[in-house]
DNA sequence: GGTAGACCTGGACGC
DNA sequence: GCGTCCAGGTCTACC
C-alpha cells in the first residue's frame, strides 16, 4: 500500500536523506542504483514491514510491502512524520541566515531537517556507536546489532528491523562485546536497553519535551556513553540547536575554514558559531564548507 | 572544575 | 604474517 504525506515547505526528501550518515546504518538502506531510501520497521502489533520513500510535490510517498490495518497505518504515518521532520518550521532560521553567504542557500535547498530513526532509543544507541571509532566501525556495529537481534522481514529474512530495548536488555554485555564488537560500549548499550525496557528511563518522552535545552542536555548526559559531542548531536536530532556537536570532523572543518588548516580544539569550534545563538548547531550543520 | 589515563577496535605501517 | 602505533569520545580517579 502507498501512504502520501505532505510536508511544511520548503521540503526536500533528498536533503533529509543526505543530511548525515544515517541512511548507511541498518535498518535504513540507501539503494544507490535507484536513489531510493528503504527501511525495515517493526510496528507495535509486532508486524515487520518494509518502507520505500519517494519524493512527491507535496512531501513524500511511502510504499509499504503489505496492507496495513487503520491503527498500523496511523502509527506508520506518525513515525514517518518524525523520521523526516515533515512539520518542522525553519522560517526563523532562514530569516537569520539571509545575511550570511555561507548559509544563503539553506532555504533554497530546504536544508535543516536531519534524518531520524523511528525511536530516540535507536538514535541514542547509534550515536553511542559513532563515538571513538571510525565510521566503518559504526556501520559494522549497527549492522551486527540488527542482524543478530532484530526481527526479520517476512518477505526477506536477511533484512531485519532495529532490535527492541526488550530484546537487547535480554542480551548480556559480554555477548554484545564479543558478537557485536561494541567493545567498552557494550555495558553502556546493555544498561540503556535495560533502563528503557524496564520503564525507568522514558527516552521517547524527550521528543517534543518542553524542558529547556540545557535541561534536556543534562538528561542526555546522564546516559552512560553520552558525552558532550553525543548530547549535542542528539539535541540536533531533537530539534534543539544551541550546541555544536564538536568531534574530530568538526575540528577539521573549522581548522580548514578559519585557521589555515592548523589544529583547533573545541574552544575554536564553539567560538566560530558563538554568534548564532539558538541556531549554533544548525548553522554548523548547514554551513557551506570550503572543503 | 580541570586533567590524565584507560577503554576497544580496526586500519596503517614497518619489519 | 606479525607486532606496534594511532585515531576516535567518554568515563573515572585524582588533584
Amino acid at each position: 500500500m502507498r501512504l502520501e504525506l505532505s510536508a511544511r515547505p520548503p521540503f526536500s526528501l533528498h536533503q533529509v536523506i543526505h543530511s548525515h550518515g544515517w541512511p548507511q546504518l541498518a535498518p535504513f538502506l540507501w539503494d544507490r542504483a535507484s536513489g531510493e531510501l528503504r527501511r525495515v520497521e517493526r510496528l507495535a502489533t509486532g508486524r515487520v514491514v518494509e518502507l520505500r520513500f519517494d519524493p512527491t510535490p507535496e512531501g513524500v510517498a511511502v510504499e509499504v510491502d503489505t496492507p496495513l490495518a487503520p491503527a498500523e497505518q496511523a502509527e506508520l504515518e506518525a513515525k514517518v512524520d518524525w523520521m523526516l521532520g515533515l512539520g518542522q518550521d525553519f522560517s526563523a532560521f532562514y530569516a537569520a541566515t539571509r545575511h550570511e553567504p555561507k548559509l544563503a542557500q539553506a532555504e533554497a535547498l530546504a536544508r535543516g531537517r536531519v534524518l531520524r530513526s523511528s525511536t530516540l532509543f535507536e538514535d541514542v544507541l547509534k550515536t553511542i556507536a559513532t563515538t571513538n571509532t571510525t565510521w566503518g566501525g559504526t556501520i559494522r556495529m549497527i549492522d551486527a546489532l540488527v542482524r543478530l537481534y532484530g526481527e526479520p522481514l517476512p518477505a526477506d529474512p536477511t533484512r531485519r528491523a532495529f532490535p527492541t530495548p526488550e530484546r537487547l536488555a535480554a542480551v548480556d554485555a559480554d555477548s554484545l562485546r564479543a558478537e557485536v564488537k561494541l567493545g567498552y560500549r557494550a555495558p553502556y548499550v546493555q544498561g540503556l536497553a535495560q533502563a528503557v525496557a524496564s520503564g525507568s528511563l522514558d527516552l521517547e518522552a524527550l521528543r517534543g519535551s518542553e524542558l529547556s535545552t540545557p535541561e534536556l542536555r543534562q538528561r542526555l548526559l546522564a546516559i552512560k556513553g553520552v558525552g558532550g559531542y553525543a548530547a549535542a548531536h542528539l539535541l540536533v536530532i531533537l530539534g534543539r540547536y544551541d550546541y555544536v556537536p564538536v568531534d574530530s570532523w568538526a575540528r577539521s572543518l573549522v581548522a580548514k575554514e578559519w585557521h589555515d588548516g592548523r589544529r583547533v580544539g573545541e574552544t575554536e569550534v564553539n567560538a566560530a558559531f558563538e554568534g548564532w545563538g539558538e541556531w549554533r548547531g544548525l548553522a554548523y550543520w548547514c554551513w557551506d564548507w570550503a572543503d
